[in-house]
DNA sequence: GTCTATAATTCGATAGAC
DNA sequence: GTCTATCGAATTATAGAC
């Protein structure tokens, strides 16, 4: 009877709220970026947001949801992966609000961390090991991997170190994909 | 006349209120440590932190005044540089708590992201300068640099991702040193 | 579903006694 | 030099009208 296709009104103000919530994490960091300026972005009332997300942790838990787009790179062939890895995550941090939010929600707080700490686990690990060789070296090698990667994001994105910023695409998959690769499939030291 | 040693009973306190300073920043980062608490760790009334340091950004830049202790790095072999630089800053940051609380704060607020560009232009880049061959790239280098270190420490003293925080001294040396080699050594790629 | 009003905290900063 | 008392502002979160 009433089942037609259900596009609520609120579904429009769910999904500004969040790309609003996105952006002041990622500008702002968690305890700057209040609910107050969010709704403002999102040209709501603030309580709305305490509605939908229940307080400002679960509010940031939604923004935050973030898929890597990993499995695929497990296809590639294995002597280039390096250079892929790089290119990949280029594309994904160039294109995306999401990861400098959560690297600096992650750097300020104690539930950030444990949200990387979650992606590192579900997402880098399981992909790394079907990269590297040896089964035991794989946490050790996804977390070199995931040092030299969150420290480019880090000082590129979020501190915005001049020189870090004006690396070339080119420039930073020449000189990161080596190192992943070593760090991936090179013989331990 | 009265020019006796001049030691101050002040100079204790100040002395306790920074260190509670550095481990507060470092732990809870910018937002969240509080005058309150810093004033309760050092044992002393949250006024007295506004008397010496006159508001909570004076106090915070003088809890993170950092000395890198680099120059005498540009002495060494050029062709060992990499695993130097590494050993190097492992015992900087395991022996201080400056540096978690400067990365910690630098990714939450853009005065804390200010200071480490300061860092990075007035004292990495100085000895980049001294180690790589052509001046023209050392930016470029040093920045590639401060990318794997500082996403070493983010991993490791941070995010505290559980593989990162086991690996031991020996296996970050051997690594990062031939990455960090590269990076201010060898040719462009 | 949306907004107003406000409760309940908490913080940085100030004034002033001792 | 040190502490007590407090102000003013900003925040999350809640209660309830429409």
């Amino acid at each position: 009877m009433t089942d037609r296709p259900r596009v609520r009104r609120s579904d429009a103000t769910r999904t500004a709220i969040l790309e609003a919530a996105r952006e002041r994490f990622a500008a702002d960091g968690y305890d700057r970026a209040t609910i107050r300026a969010i709704a403002a972005d999102a040209g709501i009332d603030p309580s709305m947001v305490m509605r939908y997300y229940g307080n400002k942790e679960g509010l940031f838990a939604a923004a935050v949801a973030v898929d890597l787009g990993l499995p695929g790179l497990s296809e590639l062939p294995r002597d280039t992966v390096g250079p892929a890895v790089a290119g990949h995550f280029l594309d994904l941090w160039e294109g995306n609000e999401v990861l400098t939010a959560l690297v600096r929600v992650g750097a300020a707080s104690q539930a950030g961390a444990e949200r990387i700490q979650g992606v590192f686990r579900e997402q880098l690990l399981p992909v790394a090991h079907r990269i590297c060789p040896d089964p035991e070296q794989v946490p050790a090698r996804a977390a070199l991997v995931a040092s030299q990667l969150l420290g480019l994001a880090l000082t590129r994105y979020v501190l915005r170190i001049p020189p870090a910023v004006d690396l070339t695409r080119e420039e930073i998959v020449a000189w990161l994909g080596p190192t992943l690769q070593r760090y991936l499939t090179a013989p331990a030291p």
